[in-house]
DNA sequence: AACTGGACCAACCGCCTCAGT
DNA sequence: TACTGAGGCGGTTGGTCCAGT
């Protein structure tokens, strides 16, 4: 089947948006991105897990234990020397040295970039000070109901993917739309009755689902009404990603072949079009049963 | 005034990705 | 092909503030 950046097959497999490449492989659309992943990165990273998967359907959980093992049997060193640095909040003195020394000489290497700047910190914690607090460009201040709108939009597409979400929205951060999630919009929507996971009425949403970005509910199944009390889940809960949480073979059972809930509707304009990549849906030669075949659709 | 609990958010931790060798 | 390590990400923690009692 075709697999360049134009022509991709969508489709559901074991109620998750996936997108089929070579074969009978697949990987979820959630890891796919036009801004960050091609199509030939795409398969070069499913052959690397591709080895001896015993089943078709055995690949994708083999992709975490692989790398765990690859990490594993690094034996990674720490990112820096923990004795020897600072923890904690920043001090105007840091952030001042941090801020003259990115911009004498621009970002990157930041393994480094506490050493040569003189600053007792690790290098992630430089890295993570810059982004998220002393950055040039950021847009400090509440966010508007504009914004708030797009980050629901863009939450109901993408999950928790924070730094995609936070990409469409120029000045602010990952960790700031997250934490903004959490402390705001989740009430927001709890309180127009709406699932903040699930991003569907709380009356049809309080059995469990997979935490994928797109929800493969099925209209047919309908939801047990035992024990209905639209708990307000925790963020804990709520940010969850225990997979095994979520994918029980019951759960799996009672789930049919049906469209993704994708808000085709999503109006708000990117900020930046250029980075858009429309993809054709296409038929495969051979369509598994369930695929879901789309004229168009536009990844964010 | 002292205490308590919730909200907020900066910062950390551990894992993952991927380019380079 | 296997290994390495820097950078990046999402989840979580813990300190601070503030309103309510």
């Amino acid at each position: 089947m075709a697999t360049n950046d134009e022509t991709l097959c969508l489709l559901e497999r074991e109620g998750d948006a996936m997108v089929a490449l070579e074969g009978d492989a697949y990987l979820p659309l959630g890891l796919l991105h036009p801004l960050l992943i091609n199509s030939a990165t795409l398969l070069s990273l499913y052959k690397r897990i591709e080895g001896d998967r015993p089943q078709s359907s055995g690949g994708l959980d083999r992709r975490r234990v692989i790398n765990q093992s690859i990490n594993q049997s690094m034996g990674r060193s720490p990112c820096c020397e923990k004795a020897h640095t600072n923890k904690g909040a920043w001090t105007k003195e840091e952030d001042d040295r941090l801020v003259a020394y990115i911009r004498a000489h621009g970002e990157g290497c930041w393994r480094s970039l506490p050493k040569a700047a003189g600053l007792l910190r690790c290098g992630k914690s430089c890295r993570l000070r810059w982004i998220n607090y002393l950055r040039p460009d950021l847009k400090r201040g509440n966010f508007t109901d504009d914004e708030d709108e797009l980050i629901i939009h863009l939450h109901a597409l993408l999950g928790n993917k924070w730094s995609l979400i936070a990409a469409r929205l120029p000045g602010r951060t990952d960790n700031e739309i997250k934490n903004y999630w959490n402390t705001h919009i989740r009430r927001k929507l709890l309180s127009r009755g709406v699932d903040p996971v699930t991003h569907r009425p709380i009356a049809d949403s309080t059995e469990k689902k997979p935490p994928s970005a797109i929800g493969f509910m099925s209209n047919q199944t309908e939801v047990k009404k035992e024990d209905k009390t639209t708990s307000i889940p925790t963020p804990t809960a709520a940010t969850s990603s225990s997979s095994e949480e979520y994918e029980s073979p019951a759960w799996r059972r009672q789930r049919k072949p049906k469209l993704p809930d994708l808000n085709l509707e999503l109006c708000i304009a990117p900020p930046f079009p250029s980075q858009l990549e429309a993809l054709t849906i296409i038929e495969m030669d051979k369509p598994p049963p369930e695929a879901l075949i789309l004229e168009e659709c536009w990844i964010l």
